[in-house]
DNA sequence: ACAGCCGTAGCAAGCGCTTTCTATCGGAGA
DNA sequence: TCTCCGATAGAAAGCGCTTGCTACGGCTGT
């Protein structure tokens, strides 16, 4: 039925053994010989057994990219950017030798999938791990993924986090490429304050992630340092709850989606009527925070300007083009990949922070009067 | 070093048969002896050895999934929706059991890559492989791939094609969802025409792919009912090579990216100055050519009507809103999802042809005067 | 009371490949 | 010419799991 090593050995009259070696090529075997096996395999369009390979050779070819929502740009341009440093046949031969096969796993930013990915991975003795995105912020979660890490770690897996911070306890991973979100989100702000905002939306993502986080920390961080803060960092009137910026009447939170970009705007917008600019959580938020505005019978800038974050390829032709951030998608998720792959060198430290830069676009002017 | 079979069975005071028997669930195992070895599992952090099962067991969990542009939302969206039906725990119980692992694969819309995916996929005995987009017309290629498949599907694996139109060689799938490219095109040019449209130019996708005829096709079929193709089916004027719409003025073609759409859109509006409107190969090319048309100092839909295909979730939010033609992706994706997961029976004839509908929105008007 | 069964558990034979160790051959050095 | 060594190839022992078949009780039926 299927064509076994044993045949291909056959066929080209050497021993099985000789067949694996000419196949990984990490043993001397003499030119005629390799020749002779190597036609043998193509005779018989030999294919590899992957799992009993991985299982006498305790290594696998896959490799691993997490995702919150391939459905999502954001994560889509990263893993493919990714991929292509890992999955590439690249030679263009048309044998497939060497290259790994990339799985994108889409954990529907749900803790227990990330966890069930993770382990499925580890069953199947995935060479390298990328995990994409923001982290949920949960300490149970994040003790149980500190923990399937560092077994994955053990097991041999490269673990790479992209566009996400490491977690605190992780020293097992390779490396980390963190976005400065907080960096963006605060020269996106000051941005807004220099063209003479005062009262500032912030349409935020969803609680208890890093992104979300980090992202609104700099905007506060832009607000502080102008005086415009609505609840001070020390404990002002509202309830000291430290950072919490929950009470923040300018802040709403919801999923990164469009839609929620447009409900929460609507929210907003019946809280602060006086708002003169919106900064939403990413551009896909924005777009729907702009349709919001619109639909309440605003011009954006002229009535009120709105900004994104990320600068996904649709945001330069969103009418008027959408003023955001630029995150380095492809460039960081190839590095990502290369990092996977052990075909780069993991940042000093473990850890690199990437820069994000402020694109300032139509959508956002100084407010009326 | 790592915990095996044997261990837990060890632990559990039973066989190793016992253990697998009860991790596999398909053997009557007494009550009491399954808590045993459950209770084991837990006590050492057990993890199964994917490859050594797969190999034992002659099929794996994987599910590939193939994509031309995972950056691409089209098929984000699709490969997001079939992976829920395939990798989902869904139970909530942490327990990773009996799921797959859905696995997308990023084909860059080259052949050689798609094979070399299909490749590595039947190096790992995948359960199933699901193949999105459209297929580039070939003959050799679509050659290797019929006999790719053939071969996969002799081993076991369930294929499923999704918004792809079937091999004609191909008997051994269990199932294809195609879109209703075709008449999508169709009744989306009969609404331009409707509107008083007479010289419509198209930007369309790479030559040589499915779903660029056959959205071109319908195109055509409308302006040829309404008397006004360029190139008669019939052999008009033009060198009378057959279909070919190569030679048609009002047709480029390009990649199906955003900067294609806008340089095609460029080039069209040069060779024909006087079209009132451009149908765009999909949403994010109609997004370029959008910004083209604008470029050229033209109101849309006043001075020229722009439709895309697809409506993708920003279509909604362009200004004005894009007229497209809308395709179910999220239930055709979860429809493949099953299928390959055997959840579902294939249509009648293995064939299901999905409809497409089209959405009328602001982008498309009657042509001035 | 005994044969025959059903319900469970164990044995052991692989699944197809990798890899260590050993064998062989043909020179090169003495 | 004989020995020793480098370069190759082969033999064989697993890798960890699945599963057909066998074994063993305790029950039921007569």
């Amino acid at each position: 039925m299927t064509v076994t090593l044993a045949d291909v050995a056959a066929r080209a009259r050497v021993s099985p053994a000789t067949v694996s070696r000419v196949l990984n090529g990490n043993y001397p075997v003499a030119a005629s010989t390799r020749e002779r096996v190597l036609r043998a395999v193509d005779d018989l369009d030999y294919v590899l057994n992957g799992p009993a390979s991985s299982l006498a050779a305790a290594t696998s070819d896959l490799v691993g990219i997490l995702v919150n929502d391939i459905a999502d740009p954001f994560f889509g341009i990263m893993a493919g950017a990714a991929q292509t440093q890992i999955g590439g046949p690249g030679d263009g031969s048309g044998r497939a030798g060497g290259e790994k096969l990339a799985v994108i796993c889409n954990t529907g930013g749900s803790p227990e999938r990330e966890l069930t990915y993770l382990t499925l991975l580890q069953r199947q003795r995935a060479a390298a791990v990328v995990l994409t995105g923001g982290a949920v912020e949960n300490p149970a979660h994040q003790a149980a993924m500190a923990a399937k890490l560092a077994k994955l770690a053990d097991a041999g897996t490269r673990i790479v986090f992209c566009g996400r911070p490491p977690l605190p306890e992780s020293d097992a991973l390779v490396a980390a490429l963190a976005f400065d979100n907080r960096g963006g989100g605060r020269r996106l702000t000051e941005h807004l304050i220099s063209l003479g905002h005062r009262r500032i939306g912030y349409v935020a993502g969803p609680r208890e992630r890093t992104t979300t986080r980090h992202r609104l920390e700099g905007h506060r961080e832009a607000l502080r340092a102008a005086g415009l803060d609505v609840l001070p960092a020390g404990g002002g009137p509202a309830a000291g709850s430290g950072e919490q910026a929950a009470d923040d009447p300018l802040v709403v939170h919801g999923p990164y989606d469009r839609r929620s970009g447009y409900e929460s705007t609507l929210e907003l917008l019946r809280r602060a009527p006086d708002v003169t600019a919106i900064v939403a959580a990413n551009d896909t938020v924005a777009l729907g925070a702009c349709a919001a505005v619109r639909d309440q019978g605003m011009r954006i800038p002229q009535d009120i300007s709105v900004a994104g974050f990320d600068d996904l390829p649709f945001s330069v032709d969103a009418v008027p083009a959408l003023t955001t951030v630029r995150l380095p998608l492809v460039e960081a998720g190839a590095r990502a990949g290369r990092l996977a792959m052990g075909k780069e060198n993991p940042p000093p430290g473990g850890i690199a922070t990437i820069a994000a830069e402020l694109m300032i676009r139509g959508s956002t002017a100084a407010p009326r009067g």
